[in-house]
RNA sequence: GCGCCAGUAGCUCAGCAGGAUAGAGCAACUGCCUUCUAAGCAGUAGGCCAGGGGUUCGAAUCCCUUCUGGCGUGCCA
């Protein structure tokens, strides 16, 4: 197990309940009491590397003051051949430890038995997570907003992965339905407009107004030439959308991939239309009772299931609402495809649909276990320029896009400025962003890594490579900056598993900044090259391990770790 | 009105299955390169953790409440 920060938890849990029940037996402590408290790594590591608060959580029950059972603790404590050194009552009744060179030196032989795989969880799960993320509407380029989702979605389906999931990215294509339609008309306006002239063709009221939509007329227009003017509407607008829908899908494909990120499907909402799943998955809530029909449209008693309306699933004039179509796709996800859990990221515009869409999801004859869906809803991106507020709507045609974001700002430094904590709001100043110094963290970290490959180049043309594990003595890295190091080290596992638990990848971003300061420190603190052998090659293994850990964390979140800058 | 998310240094944000004196970056000021990348390091200064109650040995963290901001509350998706 690599995981060495659980490893040292479990085992101060193990000493301090041999600790008890050799100091009950001799009746230094009341006997019979259980023990409760928690082990975590102190914010101050003067204070220990490890402490513990048993004491104070068991003087209530013990009725003596929490110091008194910490030492009584103590006097009974048997530290021979573990992780730890020393151990010490402070404070209110903390029990600290010190880390021994055991522990050190098992934290570099993890790293170097474990390569481009340290910090991936020892087991696989064997549970298979489908995360759906971005799914932006093929009618228009993506935003600023699919920018932080797409990030977020990768990352978090990195984190899982590497916490032992079978992850499963898919792109909900909506390619049919009201939008559609809507972005059928607004395609003919403007074709129209380029055949009879602007002022003779009135543009949809809600219609997309992007400049992206007049270069998809005008691309149609240089193909078909007016051929299309004389012809029904309804045979245009389907001819024109079946050109342009594959052509933006082809292009988000393309700027994802830019991006860095790469879905095992794309999943076309057409589909479930096409192959009467929407159709069978209404029948099946219209036969269990879940409906009932008011003005023409039939209704989903959602309220039934504990949400605070009921929502359309087949319109008035017929077509199956978004709802309806989310039902069954959703129903696929489980039910066809068998996902153990299902993990989609929406927008904040969403959360209210997300609250009632799951109450729906616990509708018996649906077959599905609603706790196995999560949604990960993330707050707004306020994007600004110089101070100011730039509103971002594809319907304005001036919202900047995803490309556009690219075009300025290296991918590096968008996917790790992006991969902030989903509840809150970000704000991603673009005059800020655009500047490509150490403004930006992600400078800081790749820097690091930087400067150990070319240091271990420089080593090299020395003849001096970077030893094996067994061959250094980890008393000559036992200063503060370099066990501080190897602490940062030790935490990768645990940091991904925690960031899996909490659905919060940028838990990543925070520890390898962190471990990129502790190298900085230890590099600026010691020298390496021309130190005593000993110490030069233990030096050397811990910047290699740091080298390596750097890389791999930066790898979960798609960012490059570059040899030189 | 109701629901969800947030409010921590001048700015952007960590800390949130309770723990010891509340942290970082930026901005301001002071130092550190004849030796492995100064895109770096060390230091100074900056806070009634939005306000008020409660639970607890112990609260930025949990509960209640007020205020402020964002989002939602469509036969749109």
């Amino acid at each position: 197990m690599a995981n060495l920060i659980e490893k040292a938890k479990n085992q101060i849990d193990e000493i301090v309940r041999k600790a008890y029940a050799a100091a009950a037996l001799k009746g230094e402590l009341p006997g019979g009491a259980e023990l409760t408290g928690t082990v975590e790594i102190p914010k101050d590591s003067a204070l220990g590397d490890y402490a513990c608060s048993y004491a104070m959580a068991a003087a209530k029950t013990m009725k003596l003051p929490p110091r008194r059972i910490a030492e009584a603790l103590l006097k009974e404590m048997d530290l021979s051949g573990s992780y730890f050194a020393n151990a010490e009552a402070a404070g209110a009744g903390f029990i600290n430890f010190r880390l021994s060179d055991k522990w050190y030196a098992e934290v570099l032989a993890a790293v170097q038995a474990e390569g481009e795989d340290y910090g991936r969880a020892d087991k696989k799960t064997g549970e298979r997570v489908m995360v759906e993320f971005v799914s932006a509407n093929p009618t228009g380029p993506m935003t600023i907003g699919n920018a932080r989702g797409g990030v977020l979605g990768d990352s978090l389906a990195s984190v899982l992965d590497r916490a032992g999931c079978s992850v499963w990215r898919e792109f909900y294509v909506n390619d049919a339905g009201n939008q559609v339609e809507l972005f059928g008309r607004s395609i003919e306006a403007r074709y129209l407009q380029i055949v009879e002239g602007e002022d003779a063709v009135p543009f949809p009221e809600d219609g997309y107004h992007g400049e992206d939509i007049k270069e998809l007329a005008r691309m149609l227009y240089e193909k078909y030439g007016d051929s299309y003017a004389e012809k029904d509407g309804e045979e245009r607008r389907r001819a024109f959308v079946g050109f342009a829908l594959p052509y933006n899908i082809a292009l988000m494909k393309k700027h994802l991939e830019r991006y860095r990120i790469r879905f095992d499907s794309w999943f076309l909402e057409s589909e479930l239309h096409k192959s009467g799943y929407v159709e069978e998955t209404v029948r099946l809530l219209e036969e269990n009772g879940y409906t009932y029909e008011k003005d023409g449209a039939v209704w989903l008693r959602n309220t039934d299931f504990g949400a605070d309306k009921d929502e359309v699933l087949r319109r008035s004039n017929g077509f199956y609402t978004y709802y309806a179509v989310d039902i069954a796709y959703h129903r696929n996800k489980f039910i066809e495809r068998g996902f153990d859990r299902v993990i989609d990221i929406w927008g904040a515009d969403h959360h209210g649909h997300s609250i009632r869409f799951k109450a729906t999801m616990s509708a018996p004859a649906l077959g599905i276990d609603s706790s196995k869906l999560d949604f990960l809803i993330m707050q707004m991106v306020r994007l600004t320029r110089d101070g100011e507020t730039i509103k971002v709507s594809k319907r304005t045609g001036k919202a900047i896009t995803l490309n556009d974001l690219l075009d300025e700002i290296s991918v590096d430094a968008c996917r790790f400025f992006f991969n902030a904590r989903p509840d809150t709001h970000l704000e991603f100043d673009m005059g800020l962003a655009v500047r490509q110094d150490s403004e930006n963290p992600v400078y800081y970290v790749q820097y690091a890594h930087a400067r150990i490959c070319s240091l271990i180049a420089a080593l090299e043309a020395e003849g001096i490579t970077v030893p094996d594990c067994r061959d250094i003595d980890v008393s000559n890295i036992s200063t503060g900056f370099e066990q501080e190091l190897i602490k940062q080290i030790a935490l990768l596992p645990e940091e991904i598993r925690l960031a899996a638990r909490d659905y919060d990848p940028s838990r990543i971003n925070r520890y390898v900044i962190e471990l990129a300061a502790r190298f900085h420190r230890f590099y600026n603190a010691n020298r390496i090259k021309g130190e005593t052998p000993e110490v030069q090659s233990a030096r050397l293994k811990l910047a290699d391990a740091t080298r390596r850990v750097i890389a791999n964390s930066l790898n979960i979140l798609g960012v490059t770790a570059p040899e030189k800058m």
